[in-house]
DNA sequence: GCCAACGTTGGC
DNA sequence: GCCAACGTTGGC
């Protein structure tokens, strides 16, 4: 395959959704979504380098099986999370002002489910992935950037076909 | 449901 | 500024 020349690069980033709280299922039937409660310091400062038109690995959490379900993309760059000025809200921040907005959200658009999960297992054993944030013991955070060379990877694992 | 990892908070 | 306690995430 050759490689094109052409295209600028475009960010890659993986984030996390527990699909019982909202899944690429739910993407694809909304179209777009805003991706409201990051409440993490460094991924808050991920989203906020996320430019229009970044690619988004769309990772279920506690899912069975946790993995990559497919691809978004950012079709809105940070801005204030409304959710953090919301009374009751289960995102609010009461020490956020509302003119020095603590916490971001971003626009993430549907692109497309892959035909099979690529699971957290294969991520963990795939030797073209090491270093991947996602697969570190541990991982917790809900964003993280990913390497061009990595998403590549990971998008020619989902688009493969079940056996 | 258990527990490891780790970010945050608050006492000092 | 240290660090113990606590809360949350997320795999298993």
């Amino acid at each position: 395959m050759r490689k094109s020349r052409a295209a600028p690069s475009l960010g890659c980033f993986l984030a996390k959704s527990e699909p019982g709280v909202y899944s690429i299922d739910d993407l694809a039937r909304d179209g777009k979504t805003a991706w409201e409660g990051v409440r993490n310091y460094l991924a808050r400062n991920t989203l906020r380098s996320a430019k229009k038109g970044d690619l988004v690995l769309f990772y279920h959490s506690n899912a069975e099986p946790s993995g990559v379900v497919g691809v978004a993309k950012v079709a809105r760059e940070a801005y204030p999370d409304p959710c953090q000025f919301i009374a009751g809200h289960a995102y609010e921040d009461p020490a956020s002002k509302p003119d020095e907005p603590r916490w971001s959200t971003i626009d993430l658009a549907f692109v497309e489910k892959f035909p099979s999960t690529v699971s957290l297992a294969a991520l963990k054993e795939d030797a073209a992935l090491q270093g991947l944030e996602v697969a570190r013991k541990g991982s917790r955070l809900s964003v993280h950037p990913v390497s061009q060379a990595h998403f590549e990877h990971i998008v020619a694992l989902g688009r493969k076909k079940k056996r």
